[in-house]
DNA sequence: CGACGCTTGTTATGATATAACCATAACCAC
DNA sequence: GTGGTTATGGTTATATCATAACAAGCGTCG
């Protein structure tokens, strides 16, 4: 167990997890934590003690979640640092690849994905109203698509965005009950 | 005769969705504001003066613009309003669907496209990351894959965004020549 | 006319993000 | 180690994006 965390405090388990519905345990997020950790070494970037506290404050949750709450979270566990500097650490793990943006949303979410890192296939972001989830799924072919759809219109693309909001499986299931 | 090229003109090199950024007649744009006056029309909305002030101000450029920025065009201009009311006339603008907005840079542009106005294709969004000109380009075929590979992962969805980041027609050539 | 609904004004605040400048930490060549 | 170099983070201030809550105006239609 983390010496960051304690355990009677509550936990994040309100929303409910949608790329799999498990509980986050102390463990998972110590090996999530593990994995940005080896990701920051392969790359020869380092990984410090601030972008470990944000990272594990985004990686908490299979939900997004913003700048301020980052801050807030960090304060309430006796951390206090200005927004520029969370912002800093943000900045650093999407340049690593270990967290991704939601633009429709201006907040950020862990990438659980093992496979795919930075230069593999990329994923399109789903994104739950209900719960706030988000999930990945691989999206290489229609990301190919959008490259050749804006080069018919003689336009060099650079970054694509794809980001879809409705339901998690689990709040699917949920809404179809009611 | 085509209307795409007319060689003979001044306009030689407007094609598809990216004409000159800010070369904007002021007929074009009167029949733009007169276009999505219809469409206000057509639902039985309102074009009211503030609404016409603030799309006016939207479609007189072909980059995106913040609402604070038509704040301060508008208040150079006389009208001085208030954050919120830019934001209520924004909102009645997306609604009718004259106007679009990019959620990679929280901006807004007008819609150009004379078809798909109402329920018809979507379209995915192609801003440029050097004179922030934005334009559009049929993606319905690409919607409905990703409408397939969030249904694979159970996932229902609701909203979709395409948003691609690069150069447009103009800055790749002018980059290209560089 | 007057009731109703839509629109806008007014005031205040919340939420997201960065600029500018400086101090410190880590790294490295010598 | 010393000193140069770069990366990181602190501090302060500000820019930018967005909405809550309530009051007032205006359009229209019975």
């Amino acid at each position: 167990m983390s010496e960051t965390q304690a355990p009677s405090k509550a936990d994040a388990n309100q929303r409910s997890p949608f790329p799999n519905p498990d509980q986050q345990t102390a463990k998972k997020l110590a090996q999530t934590v593990e994995r940005a950790a080896k990701v920051f070494a392969d790359k020869s970037l380092r990984f410090t003690k601030l972008r470990q506290q944000v990272f594990e404050e985004i990686a908490a949750t299979h939900a997004s979640i913003g700048a301020y709450e980052i801050l807030a979270r960090l304060g309430e566990k006796g951390t206090r640092v200005a927004p520029i500097s969370i912002y800093r650490a943000i900045d650093a793990l999407l340049d690593a690849g270990v967290i991704h943006r939601l633009e429709s949303k201006n907040a950020f979410f862990a990438c659980r994905r093992t496979d795919h890192t930075v230069k593999g296939r990329r994923p399109i972001f789903l994104s739950c109203e209900k719960c706030g989830a988000v999930g990945e799924v691989d999206g290489q072919h229609i990301f190919d698509l959008i490259g050749e759809a804006a080069k018919e219109a003689k336009f060099t693309p650079r970054i694509k965005f794809v980001e879809v909001q409705g339901l998690c499986p689990r709040c699917t299931t949920a809404a179809e009950k009611a």
